[in-house]
DNA sequence: TTGAGAATTTAGGGATGCCTAAATCTAACT
DNA sequence: AGTTAGATTTAGGCATCCCTAAATTCTCAA
């Protein structure tokens, strides 16, 4: 039997996985915010269940059944984002965690019926592709804002939902998925960034534009 | 801390108490499916958290504390039926064991925005009143159909919403809240009902008639 | 190559919520 | 009152999922 616990891990190690091959229990564990200990005990049984592969000290890698339920998860919780933001009117702040509840409990009719009222749609409100029914995604990995150059403008591709309260703040500087950002400048010793979103310039610290994603933008 | 299981002993305390003073433990774990020895586990939980008041061998009755959570759950449960009946296009049949998964876990602002879109209803698809957000709910006690003496007519007021296929044969025999049924007759041994509905007749078992509940129909 | 320090696992424990079996209580009948 | 059937509670156990503390293993730099 699949655990909401378990899930919420699968969940963990694929979005940890993308890029990487293996990830460490210590990363699991700081991303749940849950011991290492637990993180081993879980991964213990979800080896047994074979939906991910493990060796001690050697890290974690999902097999394929695992992946399919991450997959799965994922798609849960971001046609639900995209479900309370789009049909029942939330702010994109509060829904990551109303979907992060969500998620385990719905049925896959309720899936279904959400993907239909929403056009079968492929990105979620913070910019994170949706997967397909089959899990087909294609996750790029894209940039964050620090990296970019002084000087470049980038287009947003998608932003950390974790906290709400970040999520305001993007909303308020117009920093959504779609916009397109120019680094005017880039402030020494891990300094302020100073932006251009729409004709207006703001300063914005390394921790705010870490999180956020964008690809180069052709000029 | 309220868990899920907590809240799920309070809804069905509440509704069995409806009527009633007391509820027994034998009735709750009939009722939930659970052996009485963990209805009294969990019931001395309650108690000690001043949710309901019980005296051993005596039974239960929820004080006003407990019956705030039960009222809150119902009114999740209800609205979350109409919802996905009426928004979302969920058949009838289907959305109580979806409801029971999600009652636990909305938020509030979930809440608020169901009952928003849906104008703020008071019933919802199976007849049951819907529990203001006060708690405020006047359930009555309707007779069931096999009360009804033959010869008379009644509206269907509500129909109980446990089993998906009674409720896919309600919906064949138009048994909806609302509808008017003649108790044509009523065959001996207690044999099947003879009903008349939308001028078509009917031979029901007394197990169907028994989760129909009605009011008289002033001839 | 050998510590030191970091990462990871093991060991032991707590809370929740369910179970069965055994003990106890209640209520009803004689 | 005594017996007894049924309801209820107690006792002991199991699975889940988390924790802290201690032991172990790995890694990397001197």
């Amino acid at each position: 039997m699949i655990t909401h616990a378990m899930e919420d891990y699968l969940k963990t190690v694929y979005l940890l996985q993308e890029g990487q091959e293996k990830v460490s229990t210590s990363a699991i564990a700081q991303q749940m915010e849950v011991s290492a200990a637990s993180v081993t005990g879980m991964i213990r049984k979800l080896a047994a269940l074979g939906l991910l592969d493990y060796a001690s000290y050697q890290g974690v890698e999902l097999t394929e059944g695992g992946k399919k339920i991450a997959q799965e998860i994922i798609r849960h919780h971001r046609l639900l984002e995209l479900y309370l933001v789009e049909i029942m009117g939330f702010t994109w702040d509060k829904v990551h965690d109303e979907a992060d509840k969500l998620e385990h409990v719905i049925s896959e009719e309720f899936e279904e019926r959400m993907s239909e009222a929403l056009g079968h749609p492929t990105t979620d409100p913070h910019g994170h592709a949706i997967p397909a029914k089959d899990g087909a995604m294609q996750e790029v990995a894209y940039a964050t804002l620090t990296e970019v150059d002084a000087g470049s403008a980038a287009t947003v591709q998608h932003v950390n939902d974790n906290d709400p309260e970040m999520l305001r703040y993007f909303d308020q500087l117009g920093l959504l998925p779609g916009a397109v950002v120019r680094v005017v400048a880039k402030e020494p010793f891990n300094g302020p960034l100073r932006l251009k979103v729409d004709q207006t310039e703001h300063f914005v610290g390394r921790e705010v534009a870490d999180n956020v994603f964008v690809s180069p933008q052709i000029t």
